[in-house]
DNA sequence: CATTGGTTTAACAAAATTGTTAAACAATGA
DNA sequence: TCATTGTTTAACAATTTTGTTAAACCAATG
């Protein structure tokens, strides 16, 4: 909000509001989310949410698209650039990984709205180029194992072990946290550490069987 | 709910609430679920629920904790069987999915609600053996370690992984199928075909390194 | 310095959701 | 069959949450 007024529209407080319902909504997700929660967040009274976004669902929709560009935005560009298929691995899991510790809760919220609203995806995934990408990452896999340069495997398997090995430690961090003891300012450096692990988990996958 | 009326508390009737709760809960949450909606889906109205459970926070809870004993119930019996530790890590995948094709939303479930209510789990954990069998696993890694049977490797990451493995495709499972195209069906078999693949990363993981 | 126009708010209204109660009901046993 | 007792419900009350509005406010401009 700013503290001066203006004569014209106030950006900056329709920005601010819309931080502050990410913020709310990513944490809580729609259901357990309040208008009220998102004014204080925002430092205004509710009324002034209806003023620049008329209903709960209107704020909601835009949150949620801005945290799926988040979600799915990393993976884009990467695996067309033109570099040994390794180093693509490698870059998008440094890349995943970095986009998570700067949105730790975008996987729950995207995941938990997704279940509970499975046709919401539909029209909105149809703007992202998600397809496009698996496509992208199926077939060079199936090129390279044509070549006889990796092993037989099922690349949905590759795919999905990618995604769980670089996604799920974000989304059971507070179990983890409770039950290993770890305390919560080590988990970042264990996500840096992470980054390689991910990746030599994944190309010993890919790797030609040999024993 | 019983059609025929008795003068005894009717145990089905409470447990067929319980049940329908659990469903309703599990699917949408604590936030998003409605009494009405368990009404609904136990076939009676909304103030027999009070009658069995005083308010919606204490049907949660019978909920919660249920659905948390199947989360980790899988877990605990299995590291404790004396046996190889290749046979051991099989063992627990198995188990694993096989109790999350049986329960498919728990994870989401368990891990929003923990999410949301972090406070929560310090008091439930408690009653269940978790961190036991965290440590029970972690010191027979130490141990083959030790031996040099296996690889020097981080213990966390390797749970880590496991878990990622196993359980984030149920997560991820809604917009995994979107975005793969894949028929909802397929998805059964292809949890099956993981166990193998879950288990061999993990094994291979482990193995002494020998490039 | 008064008017103008966007901005902000407090107070109010409407809707949705949870929780309560008194009375009807159905099976059982005297 | 009638009284008893646990079961069930419809109607109601309370609370929470969302949405609306009229009026106050403030800066810019003439």
């Amino acid at each position: 909000m700013s503290k001066t007024q203006n004569t014209t529209p106030d950006r900056n407080t329709e920005e601010a509001i819309l931080q502050a319902a990410k913020r709310v909504f990513t944490r809580k997700g729609f259901a357990a989310a309040r208008m009220e929660d998102i004014a204080t967040e925002a430092g205004i009274n509710r009324a002034l949410l209806h003023y620049y976004f008329r209903s709960k669902e209107k704020m909601f929709e835009r949150v949620f698209e801005e945290n799926m560009s988040h979600f799915y935005g990393s993976f884009i560009s990467i695996l067309n650039a033109p570099a040994p298929l390794d180093m693509r691995i490698r870059n998008l899991v440094n890349a995943e990984i970095d986009m998570l510790l700067a949105n730790p809760d975008v996987p729950l919220f995207i995941l938990t709205e997704i279940s509970r609203n499975p046709d919401m995806i539909k029209s909105k995934m149809e703007k992202m180029p998600v397809r496009e990408f698996m496509m992208i990452f199926v077939s060079s896999l199936r090129t390279e194992m044509q070549k006889g340069t990796i092993r037989q495997i099922e690349p949905v398997h590759v795919l999905m072990s990618l995604m769980s090995l670089c996604i799920f430690p974000f989304i059971g961090k507070p179990m983890f946290l409770t039950v290993s003891g770890m305390p919560p300012e080590q988990f970042e450096s264990l996500m840096q550490s992470r980054k390689k692990v991910v990746a030599d988990i994944i190309l010993q996958m890919l790797k030609p069987e040999q024993a």
